[in-house]
DNA sequence: TTACCCTGATAGTAATACTATTAAATTTGC
DNA sequence: GCAAATTTAATAGTATTACTATCAGGGTAA
């Protein structure tokens, strides 16, 4: 699975970058060390001069790429939900129980990635601290409607989407569906936060954790009857 | 109620301001317009400079009050907890059925605040719209564990507490009081902001909705049997 | 009435988030 | 293999931000 996917170009809205990055050896080596110095200082340290400092490379030249920093965390996060839609759609197609089949995307989607799975430049496992700890600054602005309307955040609704039809094919019948959908994805962020930072309002102290306590809820939820 | 809450001073953590806000007319003029402005603009696009503007004031006076506006942004978001936990106090203190009191305190804190309670010079219906689009940025910061030792996020730690001690009453064998508690809270900011930018991953369009939702969710979670 | 505290005004700093221009290097097309 | 086109690097410059420092005036309190 990991070489079959590393054959396949993740695909991110194209209005997020001025020129792709995947276009050229200093483009892959910005994504790569973005990745890195984000993670490092966080992003509301980071600059397109530090960033140029690390890869050798000159700020204005950076530009050429990305507009601006927040553009290029659009672009960032793009990829890393991309990439899990991929892994949901490539370890769930095959499974017919519907239950089995939502139970497989939970984990997928609320596990800690623990290995770099070496997609090519891109590191994973630190891009998924990243949105751990980022993703929520890139739609909590005053420019996410016209954000939104631009398609910028099209991959995140897909995959919220994927899970609500998911959950709706166990029980048509439940109210909540893209709710359910969206506090599956956006929870198991926050509980990663909290099992970083404020343990003490979390239960989730192991590695299988913010899994089991969204399987046990959701399951316990969407079945008809209590 | 309203009335008994208004000569109530919310308490807020000290190590926030250099000088009480409480304790002086430019003190309350600072938050009451400082909540208008960054409603208006965005926390972003707020600064000090723009709001000693819309008081007639003078930047300089404003950084006698409070170190920076991060720090200015977690006096406001602790205010508002210590706020909704006096509502959620009160209004659940008498309830002596242990369901019906979970119940209660998930409507106090998941309802979109619909009028100002005119407590003095805090709009709290303002300040609501703010905590749903600005109280992630508080925490997601390199600082956060430096913040967290002296205090900082106490105020909101202590409402999720309060919700998992009421989730463990109905429930002690539940595995999850904490985990769930945590996302009754920041889930419910999550849902309001879908409900406004995303409503096409969210089932939240109606006034009691993210209330509904939760507390669904909720009661067939804590239940023992499925 | 003098001391002092609060507020306002001004000035200044380092950093940020860019834009613009030009030059050098590299790739490409023929 | 060379000219043309493209890409990158280097430099400079701008407006704004997030402060800090200093000083003066006005009101209050001992």
């Amino acid at each position: 699975m990991i070489n079959l996917l590393s054959n396949l170009k993740i695909s991110v809205p194209e209005k997020l970058f001025l020129k792709d990055p995947e276009s050229s050896d200093l483009g892959k080596r910005i994504i790569e060390n973005s990745i890195l110095l984000i993670d490092e200082i966080g992003f509301d340290h980071f600059t397109f001069k530090k960033l140029g400092a690390k890869i050798g490379s000159n700020e204005s030249s950076i530009y050429r790429y990305f507009e601006s920093k927040h553009k290029l965390l659009l672009y960032l996060t793009s990829w890393y939900w991309a990439w899990v839609e991929y892994q949901l759609v490539f370890a769930t197609h095959s499974i017919s129980d519907d239950e089995e089949k939502l139970l497989r995307a939970i984990e997928i989607v609320t596990q800690t990635i623990e290995e770099d799975m070496t997609y090519s430049h891109v590191n994973e496992v630190v891009l998924n601290r990243i949105v751990i700890n980022e993703y929520s600054k890139s739609y909590l602005t005053k420019e996410v409607d016209n954000e939104n309307k631009d398609g910028y955040f099209v991959v995140y609704k897909s995959l919220v989407t994927r899970i609500k039809e998911m959950i709706l094919n166990i029980n048509p019948d439940y109210e909540y569906p893209s709710s359910l959908a969206s506090t599956i994805v956006g929870g198991s962020l926050h509980q990663h936060f909290l099992k970083a930072h404020f343990e003490s309002i979390t239960d989730c102290h192991t590695d299988n954790c913010p899994t089991q306590f969204f399987k046990d809820l959701v399951i316990k939820t969407i079945n008809k009857s209590i």
